[in-house]
DNA sequence: GATTAATTTAAACGGTCGTTTAAATCATAC
DNA sequence: GTATGATTTAAACGACCGTTTAAATTAATC
């Protein structure tokens, strides 16, 4: 086992624990037990719990949002003028569900994870959404170049209501497919994706409830 | 002080800590100062901490989800068939975001907690949705009706997207305002319960990404 | 193979947790 | 006012928490 490994196993077992029990509700014992390694090692490796807590996020969060920004990028080239609402929609979720069930590249706790993230106690949540500064700003841009009936106020809501769509299949792994006998399965990834844009994509093109004032 | 004036001053503390730092991240000896009360108390009144966590959802869910069902029956006496998407929407968004912000009833701090249900630790969001049951039956139903277009799959998982879109603007209180510079106000219920309905209805009455087999 | 640095380990620290106990206080009816 | 039951209180219990320390082990360099 050379360096890396010990640190990986521990980023690992956190992802995997915090994603099932809630950060606040796991412990480092719990984390070391998992991985395995002693308990000791996390502050080696990390420094802190909250040090490590930062690393699981930032660990997936980078690739997950330069992949957004890259299909973003293909379809706002291929486009003449601003690309269709369905191809900026699923610029920003197509990524996300496909991580969320990615077992080989092991995210598949992740985004389950993510989608608890706003329940988290502390300044966690805003630190962590700083994150998406970069992703937030170029997304609600295209969208209002393609919706220029919309408000600004409007277009940023239903950006959270896209975001709020999203991460119903994302964290109703367990959930979602008891309550509805099977008949909803969250692994079904690409066509939860069809299912999310034509969703939203309708919804994103519906008249403002005032008559939509710019 | 009567005996039931402890009881509902430690559900007050609890369901407000439970929805400001998430459930676990809550102790006894934090809701117990808050009440105040003294730490004993919880356990007299309530037995354990798991039996105090249900009973601050329990006395909120009740009438909650009394209020939409009042709501889709008018609907469903008023409208001569089906009645429209935007009714049954409303029914269901409505009470659930004026709860959120009735200062006056209390609920204020309850919806944000609602939000974080999914993130908590073992089988309590399982055991809390059992709660919600009937209206989700009646919810699924009376949409059912109104979309007839939709599969069965494809009108559930636009079911759990609503209430995704929905969670946004009660569990976002303190980002969501920041990450706009106050551009949105989730405070401003009337106005929000119009964009969610709005937004909704359109993302239901969407084609199925497929072309619909019912 | 000795020296040095990197990593892992066992043990302990003080603090907080949920829960229990038993005594003290309060309200109520006689 | 006294007896009775309901409620509140202070104190303590063992368990687990995040963190620190210092020694033991491993890996790398010369």
């Amino acid at each position: 086992m050379n360096q890396t490994d010990t640190h990986n196993r521990l980023l690992d077992a956190a992802e995997h624990l915090f994603a099932e029990h809630g950060i606040a509700a796991t412990s480092l014992r719990a984390i070391a037990s998992e991985a395995p390694a002693n308990l000791a090692s996390i502050h080696y490796h990390f420094g802190s719990r909250e040090a490590l807590v930062e690393a699981v996020f930032a660990r997936r969060l980078e690739p997950l949002n330069r992949e957004r920004r890259r299909l973003l990028d293909r379809e706002e080239a291929a486009a003449d003028g601003p690309p269709p609402v369905e191809a900026i929609v699923n610029a920003f979720v197509a990524p996300a569900m496909r991580l969320a069930h990615d077992s080989g590249g092991g995210g598949e706790h992740f985004m389950c994870l993510m989608g608890r993230l706003y329940s988290e106690p502390g300044d966690l949540a805003y630190k962590i959404t700083e994150q998406f500064e970069e992703v937030f700003l170029r997304f609600t841009a295209a969208l209002s170049r393609s919706l220029p009936h919309l408000s600004r106020a409007d277009l940023l809501w239903r950006f959270f209501f896209m975001v709020g769509s999203m991460s119903m299949p994302l964290m109703g792994r367990h959930v979602i497919p008891r309550r509805t006998d099977g008949l909803c399965d969250p692994s079904d990834v690409e066509n939860n994706i069809k299912r999310l844009v034509a969703f939203l994509a309708a919804g994103l093109r519906a008249a403002a409830h005032n008559g939509g004032a710019p």
